[in-house]
DNA sequence: CAGAGATCCTGCAAGC
DNA sequence: TGCTTGCAGGATCTCT
């Protein structure tokens, strides 16, 4: 499923094939791939219509396209590059490849074509659990789960398709923050930086963990506190860190919390530069459950094999209507129970 | 108010 | 073979 390495792929595809169109007509075909949206269907078909995608941005795992008006003279179709994508994948992860603020990102405009002005509105996606942003060429077949359709002005023949099985995710249109460079949607405004964002807030994180009487995969998966670690990646990361899911977050010293921060951000780049690979064709191949990365994986989906550090057997345990996989013997479980009395004692 | 749990949804796999 | 049940999970809503 889409974690922020999945969803950066998106955004990456996006950019390259996206970025610039005109859009000509939208297709809602299930009502609930835009419910955050809540003008509802027609409005959302008619509200794009005639606007050109700005730039893809990305945080954490959201996705937003900012909308412009388009130019008097632009009226020409858009020569949109029709080429592999091949290398795309190359970029250095957290290296501007978030596309937070990136000075020119909004402004570089397609080539040939003069700019319209910004709408001050943005389209928003999330992928949920099984979404897919595909560029397909006209002519393909539907997919079984398509939700919606998106049909651009100029001759490049190919069009953008969500596709959902699950319907977990969805796409909307909403006003950005105001003062936001990058067109943020004001709805997720609440949302953290991602621990691949260069400006990042290592501290403010820290001082959340402190602060919090919670536990530390509760908090890896709060989105407000650091975005883009979904249950995979969280799983990951505390096995590399020797961490048990229920240790209080206030137990962390911030050498142990930087520690942590680190192998999440490994584990996010090493399945980014995975994850690009598969991105080498015509269409955003963002296939959720292809499991390219899956063959990497230490801990998730890994009950009852040998731990690849000590060799005991992998655990699954039922937590908050999931599962958490971990060694029994390196991610010991923490010896205070409650986060309210690890408040109080001394950080390990 | 913060934190914990329920809920949405569909397809697949396991069990009877 | 065919049905039922459980599981998967991100974000949001509700409840304590």
């Amino acid at each position: 499923m889409p974690e922020l390495p999945e969803v950066e792929v998106v955004r990456r595809g996006l950019e390259r094939w996206v970025t610039g169109r005109v859009i000509a007509e939208v297709q809602v075909l299930h009502p609930r791939a835009i419910r955050r949206h809540l003008a509802g269907p027609t409005d959302f078909a008619d509200q794009l219509t005639g606007h050109r995608f700005a730039a893809a941005c990305r945080r954490g795992k959201y996705l937003w396209l900012p909308l412009d008006t388009v130019g008097a003279d632009a009226t020409a179709p858009t020569e949109h590059p029709v080429q592999t994508a091949t290398g795309l994948a190359h970029g250095a992860p957290g290296d501007g490849a978030t596309g937070h603020g990136a000075p020119g990102s909004v402004d570089g405009g397609v080539d040939g074509v003069t700019r319209g002005e910004a709408t001050g509105r943005s389209v928003l996606g999330h992928l949920g659990m099984s979404g897919q942003l595909l560029v397909q060429p006209e002519t393909a077949a539907d997919e079984k789960h398509l939700r919606i359709r998106v049909r651009f002005a100029d001759a490049a023949g190919t069009e953008l398709r969500f596709v959902d099985q699950r319907t977990f995710g969805g796409l909307s249109l909403h006003d950005q923050l105001p003062g936001a460079p990058d067109g943020l949607p004001d709805v997720i405004g609440h949302i953290a930086r991602d621990p691949l964002d260069p400006v990042f807030d290592e501290t403010a994180f820290y001082t959340a963990l402190r602060r919090c009487r919670t536990t530390i995969k509760r908090a890896l998966l709060d989105q407000s506190l650091i975005s883009g670690v979904g249950n995979i990646y969280a799983d990951e990361a505390l096995w590399r860190a020797r961490l048990h899911f229920d240790r209080p977050t206030a137990s962390l010293t911030r050498p142990r919390a930087m520690e942590l921060l680190g192998h999440v951000r490994d584990v996010m780049r090493a399945a980014l530069a995975v994850g690009g690979t598969s991105f080498d064709s015509l269409y955003v191949n963002v296939n959720g459950e292809s499991g390219y990365f899956e063959c990497s994986l230490d801990a998730y989906g890994r009950e009852d094999e040998p731990c690849r550090r000590c060799g005991a057997l992998m655990r699954r345990s039922p937590w908050m209507n999931r599962s958490s996989y971990f060694c029994p013997r390196c991610q010991r479980p923490p010896r205070v129970v409650s986060p309210r009395t690890a408040r109080s004692g001394p950080a390990v």
